[in-house]
DNA sequence: CGCTTCTTGGCAATGATTGTCAACATCGAA
DNA sequence: TTCGATGTTGACAATCATTGCCAAGAAGCG
């Protein structure tokens, strides 16, 4: 992979700034798309090499839908949390779950497994969608 | 994709017999790598063809590594419950969390979302691969 | 045993993601 | 502001898991 891009650049710029706007989860192909009809033009490998660095920065999270396309979503805040995504627009809200993170934590404790991390992500139909 | 398998041949038990001796979760290729090893050897489309239909029938759990590879690995029972998984050696438990699942669908409701579903998994190291 | 139907497996096709590399843009220095 | 070293871009090729295809082989039934 190439080295993550540090530099201030119109698609840089592009990148961010769309996933701040867009309000849910969307592949980067997606992405690529919006901006192209946005007549903000950015490569698809471009698209790929931002949305990752901006993962690793922690700024964008990341999870896969059931084929294992990644999609990505500009989060509040760089906090550890959850996600309710509507399955069908892509919608999201950020939950928080305090008893969940502990009981993990304990549950991995008790079988000795150390440097313990958890993914979990709520699926559902919302409100709108469902009508 | 061709119709999932029903008949019983050598490579529909060879999958299912594998899948059960092994304690956790591999990919479709490992499987067929190790079937090869075993000399029961079985293709690859064939291996994934039995592992889908496994997963459809509920008598294995897939989850996606980082990179977005499914792994499959048999469990012991058809009610719901996640893994506690070793990033290294891939060897899991199963856990249940009663807790989680109510919070989730309260959660969900909460929101206005319908047809919930969820996925937990937690990653560690486990003490084997610790030292 | 013979037939019908399902299953197998090698290979091509797909689709997301990553590697490559020449052309181009950025930013600090002069 | 201009120059140059260095970081970025993007078209294209390459990779890799997974799926589609289809002729040859096996299972189950009579």
């Amino acid at each position: 992979m190439s080295p993550a891009p540090a530099r201030a650049t119109r698609q840089r710029a592009a990148v961010a700034d769309l996933l701040s706007r867009v309000d849910g989860f969307r592949s980067a192909q997606e992405l690529h798309e919006l901006l192209r009809d946005e007549g903000a033009s950015v490569g698809l490998t471009t698209v790929y090499r931002h949305v990752q660095a901006l993962a690793e920065a922690g700024q964008v999270d990341v999870l896969r839908h059931e084929d294992g396309e990644a999609v990505y979503r500009a989060c509040g805040t760089g906090e550890h949390h959850h996600h309710l995504v509507c399955r069908d627009c892509g919608r999201s809200v950020e939950v928080e779950g305090p008893a969940v993170e502990a009981w993990t934590d304990d549950v991995a404790a008790q079988h000795g497994f150390i440097d313990v991390q958890h993914t979990l992500e709520i699926f559902g139909t919302c409100r709108n969608c469902a009508s």
